[in-house]
DNA sequence: GCAAATGATTTATC
DNA sequence: GATAAATCATTTGC
């Protein structure tokens, strides 16, 4: 009613195919003529229009019997096609200015997001940003692509969840419209409904619906979010690693202790061995280095533990490096394959040897991996000497290690790797930092 | 269930 | 950008 009414008193004070209609007065009683022809006519508009305006008061019978005595009314023709036109020109000025509106920046990025997940879109094979994310963080270990697979399930769920959604939203619009469009061709044999109020109407319902669908989208947006917080949180997801891999770290770094600072090369390998990330590695050395310089008593058990594990193996491995020196040319460098690390690093490549009494090794040059094992080997020969407690400063894995700062020393000028009973001018095996 | 251990993250520093 | 130090969050062992 308020359209019709709103219409019928914009009518009231137009012109009507350049007839004046009671230049904007309130509508003439229906009944009564005053006379003249123009008058009669204006008579004829003003009756119909005061039906038009009180047809929505009466009951059902008297309504429709009203509608049929409009329908053959004489001047029906006329008056409809200027309704029609009043409303093409309403109808015009409204989508003009709607259809100025520049696209939601919103609804922009949410389909930007769930095109880049692999929601919407053509299907990407569960493919997607994060998918790929996870995939890179997984350092490729069995648990981790279950995992991704997991992740790439739930995101194909969520995919159909959507999709079902929001074609239930599409088949929801299109019977929707469906329906006011039947209903305006109905009503329009009472009131004129233009083919281009129509297309309005439709344009209407549709930004309803998709303002519903940015509703969905919104909300697949943070089902997406939720998961890959849940699958990419690597705390959540925090997994000790195997002990093979701590064992492999533990050598190196007990076995670098006066520098334990693996270079790149060294932490790839490391990585490698151990199945896990560069980035782990520095992780784990930097856990390392602070858990033992803050409690070095704690750690010295372990130290000689691993001191003595790798002994047996350093022992061998000199004992063929000397060998082999012997054999062979004096400047033929031996890299000492029997070892646990045989890094490429350059400064960890030929270095000159202690001999285990403490005294230079002149003129031989050995294996970075020989050199460490040399330091535990060292060690353990040491420990054999006279042993104190974890504290004391004859220990290999003592606090000497550590400078006045409480960090290691530098690497550029380093003192005895760890024995006691070295010179002051031996070079550390490990120049990576 | 709790404490210790441990891998990851954050912040500050160089 | 690498590292130290502090902290968080999870796992592990009892």
């Amino acid at each position: 009613m308020d359209d019709q009414s709103r219409m019928l008193q914009t009518l009231a004070g137009v012109n009507l195919a350049g007839h004046s209609v009671q230049g904007g007065m309130a509508l003439p009683p229906p009944h009564g003529h005053e006379g003249a022809d123009g008058d009669g006519r204006k008579q004829d508009i003003g009756d119909i229009l005061h039906q038009i305006m009180t047809i929505t008061d009466q009951s059902l019978d008297e309504a429709q019997a009203k509608k049929h005595a409009l329908n053959c009314h004489r001047m029906k023709p006329a008056l409809f096609s200027v309704l029609c036109e009043i409303k093409e020109k309403t109808g015009l000025s409204i989508r003009g200015a709607q259809e100025e509106d520049p696209p939601d920046p919103q609804l922009m990025r949410l389909d930007n997001m769930l095109l880049a997940e692999g929601v919407s879109g053509p299907e990407k094979g569960g493919g997607s940003a994060a998918a790929a994310a996870a995939a890179a963080a997984s350092g490729g270990s069995s648990d981790n692509s279950i995992e991704h697979s997991d992740y790439r399930a739930k995101l194909t769920q969520i995919r159909q969840i959507y999709h079902t959604e929001l074609e239930k939203y599409e088949q929801a619009c299109n019977e929707f419209t469906t329906h006011v469009m039947n209903l305006l061709r109905e009503q329009s044999r009472t009131r004129p409904i233009s083919p281009k109020e129509i297309e309005r109407m439709v344009g209407i319902i549709h930004r309803k619906f998709s303002s519903i669908q940015m509703q969905l989208k919104q909300s697949t947006c943070e089902a997406v979010m939720i998961l890959r917080s849940r699958f990419l949180d690597a705390r959540r997801k925090r997994r000790n690693f195997s002990k093979q891999a701590t064992e492999i770290l533990n050598e190196y770094f007990y076995s670098h202790l006066s520098n334990p600072y693996p270079s790149e090369e060294a932490k790839e390998e490391l990585a490698k061995k151990c199945s896990i990330t560069v980035s782990q590695v520095s992780n784990w050395f930097g856990n390392k280095r602070i858990r033992y310089k803050k409690n070095i008593g704690k750690f010295q058990e372990e130290a000689n533990l691993y001191a003595a594990k790798t002994a047996v193996t350093a022992a061998h491995a000199v004992a063929a490096a000397v060998q082999n020196n012997q054999t062979n040319s004096p400047t033929t460098p031996n890299s000492g394959s029997s070892g646990s690390f045989n890094l490429p690093n350059s400064g960890d490549m030929f270095m000159n040897m202690q001999s285990l009494n403490g005294d230079s090794y002149q003129g031989s040059q050995v294996g970075a991996n020989v050199q460490s094992q040399v330091d535990t080997l060292r060690h353990v020969i040491n420990q054999t000497g006279g042993y104190n407690d974890g504290l004391g400063g004859n220990s290999l894995y003592s606090p000497h290690n550590l400078n006045a700062n409480g960090g290691w020393q530098d690497a550029t000028t380093p003192s005895s790797v760890t024995s006691p009973t070295e010179g002051p001018g031996s070079v550390h095996s490990d120049t990576s930092n």
